[in-house]
DNA sequence: ATGTCC
C-alpha cells in the first residue's frame, strides 16, 4: 500500500480503486510502524469506500485495527447524498468514554490515606464481566435513563446540576428511541447501571503531575499535585447487544439500498432509511445508558473520598470516545450536515464553539485520554483548525492481542511491578490484568506527541496513576 | 468491548 508522508504527523493513503476519498492517518514515524503493523490501514482504505463519505478517511495517531472500521478511526458521512451510518463506525461498546473527576486534595494528604481509600472503590465499585451495579433499576427506570441519561440519574438524586454542565451534550444525548432498543438488550442492562465491565476499562486514582497549560488547567479546576479520579467505561452489554442487533439488521437491508462492502463487518444502509434512523435512535439510547453509567460510578467514587479523606469530587469533564454525531462542518466551502463516525476517537472542540460549558467558552474543551495501566494519561484541549471534524485521538492503543499479552506477562509479577511502583491495585483476574500489560500498548507520551504536533489538540495536564481498579 | 457462540 502507497504511503506518503504530507507533512509533519501527517501521512496519506492516495485514492485508487474503489476508494471515494484518500486515507489520511495522523502518526509520527514512532507510531506509524505499529499502525501499520496490522490490517488497521487496510481497514481505513475499506472505510473510504463508503457512500456518501467526505473528505478523507481518517486515522488517529493511535489507530489499531478494530471490527470493520479501524479504531482510532474518523469518518464523516454526507446526509443529504445518501451518506451512510455503519455501526462498525461507532464500535461495540457504544458511548464508551472517560469521566475526570477533580479532588479536594493534594497527593501528599492522600498518601497516608491511600491503602484505606482503594480498598472502599475496590469494594463499592462494581466491575468484571456479568452482572453487579450500583443502582438497581426497573423497566420504567430505565426508559428513563435511555430518554436522558447523566440527566435521569440527577433527577434521581445522583448527582448535581453542574455535573450536566460538564458532560458532553449536558449528559444526554437528543433522539433516543427505547422502542428501538431489544428485549434482549434491555435485560441485559437492568443489571449493570453503575458497573466498570472488563478489559481495558478501569477506575483510576490519579496525581496532576505536569500542568502545560496553567490557564486551562486553572478553568477545568485542575492544579500539579492535585489528586484526580479517572473512570473509563461504556454501555456494558446492552450497547453490545444493540450494536449486535442492527449490524444483522443492516447487513439484511444494505442490498436494498444498492449497497455492497468489502467486507460484511462494514454493514451500512443511508442515514436517511427506516434502518438507518433505528440504529440511530438505539444509539443515542445506549449513549444515555453509558452516560448515566458513568455518573453512577462517580457518585459512588465520591461517597467514597468522602467517608475516607474528608474531601469530595468535583467533575472536570465527561466524553464519549464511541459515537456517531449529526454535525454541521464546511467542506469545500459549503456547510454540510454530516455523520461524523467517531470510533476510539474523541471530539476536541474549539475555544469559542456554542457547544462549550460557558465556563470553558474561551479554553476549548477538554479531552480526555486514558493511558496504559500503571503509566500516564492526559488532559488535552480542542483547538482552532483542528482537523478530521475536530478530533483526536482516544488512548494508547492497542498493538498486542489480548491473547499474546496473557503469554508474555506474568500477571502476578506484573502487579508486584505496580505495587512496587507504588501503584496500589485493586484488580480483577491475574489474567486480566496480564492481558492489560503496557507492552501491549503504544507509547501514550508518543500518541499524545503526535496527536499535538498533527495540530489536533493540544497539552494541558498529564497524570500519574496512584491507584487502579481493574475492571 | 462482550453472559469472549444462539
Amino acid at each position: 500500500m502507497e504511503i506518503v508522508e504530507d507533512g509533519p504527523f501527517r501521512y496519506r493513503i492516495p485514492q485508487h480503486g474503489p476508494m471515494r476519498v484518500p486515507g489520511v492517518v495522523f502518526a509520527s514515524r514512532y507510531v506509524l510502524p505499529e499502525a501499520a503493523g496490522d490490517q488497521a490501514l487496510q481497514q481505513v482504505v475499506n472505510v473510504a469506500t463508503l457512500p456518501g463519505i467526505v473528505e478523507a478517511s481518517y486515522a488517529m495517531p493511535d489507530v489499531h485495527w478494530g471490527y470493520g472500521f479501524p479504531i482510532g478511526g474518523v469518518a464523516a458521512t454526507d446526509v443529504g447524498a445518501s451518506g451512510v451510518i455503519s455501526p462498525g463506525g461507532v464500535g461495540f461498546d457504544i458511548s464508551c468514554g472517560v469521566r475526570l473527576l477533580a479532588a479536594g486534595c493534594d497527593r501528599q494528604e492522600l498518601a497516608p490515606r491511600l491503602q484505606a481509600l482503594m480498598d472502599v472503590l475496590g469494594h463499592r465499585t462494581p466491575r468484571g464481566p456479568g452482572r453487579g451495579a450500583v443502582w438497581h433499576v426497573g423497566r420504567s427506570q430505565l426508559d428513563h435513563i435511555l430518554e436522558d441519561g447523566a440527566r435521569y440519574a440527577v433527577e434521581c438524586g445522583h448527582g448535581v446540576q453542574r455535573d450536566l454542565n460538564r458532560c458532553e451534550d449536558e449528559g444526554r444525548l437528543a433522539g433516543a428511541l427505547a422502542a428501538q432498543v431489544s428485549t434482549r438488550a434491555i435485560d441485559r442492562g437492568l443489571c449493570q447501571v453503575g458497573s466498570l465491565g472488563s478489559g481495558n476499562h478501569f477506575l483510576e486514582v490519579q496525581a496532576v503531575e505536569a500542568v502545560y497549560d496553567p490557564d486551562a488547567a486553572r478553568a477545568m479546576g485542575l492544579h500539579e499535585g492535585q489528586v484526580t479520579v479517572m473512570i473509563h467505561c461504556g454501555s456494558r452489554g446492552l450497547g453490545h447487544q444493540i450494536c449486535t442487533d442492527h449490524v444483522r439488521t443492516m447487513d439484511q437491508a444494505m442490498s436494498r439500498y444498492g449497497i455492497s462492502v468489502s467486507d460484511r463487518q462494514l454493514a451500512c444502509v443511508p442515514v436517511e432509511s427506516p434502518e438507518g434512523r433505528a440504529y440511530l435512535g438505539a444509539m443515542a439510547a445506549a449513549s444515555n445508558y453509558a452516560r448515566a453509567n458513568r455518573q453512577l460510578l462517580a457518585e459512588a467514587a465520591g461517597d467514597a473520598f468522602e467517608a475516607v479523606c474528608g474531601c469530595g469530587l468535583d467533575l472536570v469533564y465527561d466524553i464519549s470516545h464511541n459515537t456517531a454525531k449529526t454535525e454541521i462542518h464546511r467542506v469545500d466551502g459549503n456547510p454540510l450536515r454530516l455523520c461524523v463516525h467517531r470510533k476510539g476517537a474523541t471530539r476536541a472542540l474549539p475555544p469559542g464553539h456554542p457547544d462549550l460549558p460557558h465556563d470553558l467558552a474561551t479554553v476549548g474543551q477538554p479531552v480526555l485520554i486514558p493511558g496504559t495501566m500503571g503509566t500516564a494519561s492526559y488532559v488535552l484541549v480542542g483547538v482552532a483548525g483542528g482537523g478530521a471534524f475536530h478530533s483526536t485521538c482516544h488512548g494508547a492503543g492497542r498493538v498486542r492481542s489480548r491473547h499474546a499479552a496473557a503469554r508474555e506477562v506474568d500477571g502476578r509479577q506484573l502487579r508486584a511491578d505496580l505495587e512496587r511502583h507504588g501503584i496500589a491495585v485493586r484488580g480483577t483476574t491475574l489474567r486480566g490484568l496480564a492481558e492489560e500489560a503496557p507492552l501491549a500498548y503504544k507509547d501514550i507520551d508518543a500518541v499524545v506527541q503526535a496527536s499535538e504536533g498533527a495540530g489536533l489538540c493540544r497539552k494541558v495536564a498529564r497524570l500519574v496513576p496512584l491507584g487502579v481498579v481493574k475492571g
